[in-house]
DNA sequence: CAAATATATTGTAAAAAGTACAATAATTAG
DNA sequence: CTAATTATTGTACTTTTTACAATATATTTG
């Protein structure tokens, strides 16, 4: 028994999360700037070893909240990544999570040892340390396939949105384009979209119809996949 | 730097192997009898400690060979369990894995401190130790998805199999049934799969035609999801 | 106020895919 | 030869997907 405690227990866990956001300007990442060994002054994933005390799931919560101040996000394990030298303190599996948010509801600060915290667009993110390239890149992966599996889309739009909108996203997320008119059959036929009445307000051209998510309808329907 | 190791490096990982068969009777799980603490004599999933030195694909190899013997297995992970309590010896953390084999081309052997290696259907799984049955259901409804966006059934049969035989599996593994003429439609027109010219022998009634699964001409098509 | 600019909105026809449904064929066993 | 067993096949209908461009509504500019 001894032995086992001495052959196995001395490796560490962490999390790493990968938290995407939308805005105006498309899909962006959440990165700290590290103000720790290692790789201090570079930026990086927000994540951190866990403490052996806490359930992994409540862990990808608590880290990201200590790193960069964002609470009670949508968190969805994706891939844990577990080579051999991936840290050079030692032997650390890490168990990447996702969440998506939108940008402009959010005021992420920097804290406990990150120094500072920042939106990156995902077609321009900076080098990253340990294996968060990869890991980054496989949620990228998992995102397109979530989003064409799962109701996920609504999470980054606010509460009512412009068909024009919704299709931005698709676009951005999936990295493909759409005809205009096949998209809106397409998503208003789903049933879980309503009209609400309202129009677009200020802006310098014929003004939107404003849409609403209908959570449940898309219950009622027992909706799961993607609109798309 | 001492006090990290003290404070993080003090867990311990895991991996538990969900090894799916197939036979004419259906879909079974690959269980061993545990021959040691904790829950010595108890049907568990196949898995192990893992030492720190080794990458993790690699480990669920290991530990899956270790104990069954088995070797050279398409393994791919599914997720990782973290809860503080699931095992009795201290904070284990287990990423699962599944693989797909034939039942009849493959012939486990229990070693190591597995006592005895069995297969049980997926319909008649006894009571299972930690979080085996959580991790076991989990690996199911995978399977389900990615027998409809992989080419993963072809690791179920023999080179050449009929279509009968083609739509048991899916029948069996997604639980549910389909019509024959659209079924053999559909599989037939996704150009995967070709006619031999073979014919089934030995049985006692109108012998089936034997396909084969072309490979090449899948690549070639850049043909990624399931046939269904 | 007319024209330019910018984005929003809409329909239709053709092709492809999915669905529902049952009779006939080929083999062995008796 | 008959019964039993499983294999094989087609068609009409519905639904979904795809390709494609003209018109509408607002603001800004001259």
């Amino acid at each position: 028994m001894k032995k086992i405690i001495k052959q196995y227990f001395n490796v560490a866990v962490s999390v790493d999360n990968v938290v995407f956001g939308f805005d105006a300007d498309g899909l962006k990442v959440l990165l700290i700037s590290r103000g720790s060994e290692p790789f201090p002054g570079s930026w990086a994933l927000p994540g951190d070893l866990i403490s052996p005390e806490m359930d992994l799931e409540y862990s990808a919560e608590r880290v990201l909240k200590q790193l960069t101040g964002l609470d009670q996000l949508f968190m969805e394990q994706i891939q844990t990544f577990g080579r051999v030298d991936r840290h050079p303190f030692g032997r650390v599996f890490t168990i990447a999570y996702f969440a998506l948010i939108k940008v402009e509801q959010y005021h992420p600060q920097a804290s406990s040892w990150a120094k500072d915290v920042a939106w990156f667009k995902v077609t321009e993110i900076p080098t990253l340390p340990f294996d968060h390239r990869e890991i980054l890149e496989y949620a990228r992966r998992e995102l397109k396939n979530r989003i064409r599996t799962q109701t996920l889309v609504f999470e980054l739009l606010p509460k009512y949105f412009t068909l024009t909108e919704l299709q931005f996203i698709h676009e951005s997320i999936l990295e493909e384009e759409f005809d205009v008119r096949n998209f809106r059959k397409k998503t208003l036929s789903s049933g879980i979209i309503e009209e609400t009445g309202k129009l677009q307000k200020n802006v310098t051209h014929r003004p939107a119809k404003l849409y609403r998510f209908n959570a449940s309808k898309a219950k009622q329907l027992d909706f799961e996949g993607g609109i798309l």
